[in-house]
DNA sequence: CAGCTGATGTCAGTCACTGTCATCAGGTAG
DNA sequence: CTACCTGATGACAGTGACTGACATCAGCTG
């Protein structure tokens, strides 16, 4: 056995989730993080560099799974053909982990600074998807808008069906991709007129 | 003449950017801003709810200027007709004080707090974007759609616009609301294909 | 003239976050 | 087997952002 419990990092999510969703972000103190972890404060900032990010440690694995299935997706395709395999990979992914996603979900909605911290981590995942783009041979342009399309859909799809996963359990419940293939038909026909 | 030096509000923010171009945004303490517009750190915070929001007080009149254009554009329009009114109005209240906005997003540019807060900002602006459409009957879905859309242009043009800008002063240089035509069309394309 | 108001100052306190040094189980070299 | 090294942790003393409570006082109002 070691010296220490293992896992100091997911003891220290798991206690960060709860008491988010006990007392709300700001009436949780780091100290207090740390102890339900059996930790120190000084050892939470050893993990994570502030009190929000302990909410997105996921956030790398979800933008790798982006860079990936762009890069996997066969000639020939668009670059939105690129981004929708992307974000099909990204619902199932999030679909598996539901009941998570669904209370992390609502620790964020109830806060203007970990909002934030998400509107930053999906700029950084657009700014992947964008990368990944250029390297399919995507012009600079393009990528990028087609990536910034992309998260548009995204948040718009995943804040409906977080909205109904809020009735956690009851049948008739869409799933991820479905919301994410209506938001892009409403996008193209959008962006059709004019 | 009054008790106080007037325009504390305009001091603050003129002392911030400063000081925040000079030393960097982490290098400064809301001290050394209170100190340099004379008055004191608490006087600061009664201002401004903490020392990033300094930076992006003009934001709310950016954002009744996109709400104002959208209601007013004629019908028949488009929900996209009535977001590019918006954002061509923006551009030229951008443009009229480019030096300012350049130097403003060359201190954001360097630090990823003041990121966050921008892109809260831009979001805050699609929220208002989105409500002004379904005022003018849009449904909701493509209101948000339209909004995000328009804000997406919006970042990548600034973006655009803002680095050419740091060669500032030289001939050629282009007008935001062109790098916004582009964009717009750029995404258009992007998004038809499929 | 008395009193109210609003912008400011003063001061003490909490908490996020950092730098530095100490501790010590377990692995490694000799 | 012993001496050393390493990596994760603890302990502790800061700094600075932000808050709450109370004091001050020029100018307006009746």
């Amino acid at each position: 056995m070691g010296r220490w419990e293992p896992n100091a990092r997911g003891r220290l999510e798991r206690a960060a989730l709860e008491l988010y969703l006990e007392r709300g972000f700001e009436r949780t103190s780091v100290a207090e993080i740390a102890e339900r972890a059996g930790l120190t404060e000084r050892t939470f900032f050893r993990h994570y560099t502030d009190k929000r990010e302990v909410l997105f440690a996921g956030s790398m694995a979800l933008q790798e799974l982006l860079v990936d299935t762009v890069a996997r997706v066969p000639e020939p395709a668009t670059p939105m053909d690129a981004v929708t395999a992307a974000l099909g990979a990204a619902a199932a992914m999030l679909q598996e982990r539901q009941e998570h996603a669904r209370r992390r979900q609502a620790v964020i909605a109830a806060n203007a600074e970990l909002q934030e911290r998400e509107l930053i981590k999906l700029a950084s995942l657009s700014a992947a998807l964008a990368d990944a783009l250029r390297q399919r041979g995507v012009d600079d342009a393009s990528a990028s808008l087609a990536a910034e399309a992309g998260i548009a859909v995204f948040k718009i799809a995943f804040r409906r069906w977080a909205g109904q996963a809020g009735q956690a359990g009851q049948a008739g419940q869409k799933d991820l991709s479905q919301f994410i293939g209506e938001s892009f038909a409403g996008l193209k026909a959008v962006t059709a007129g004019t």
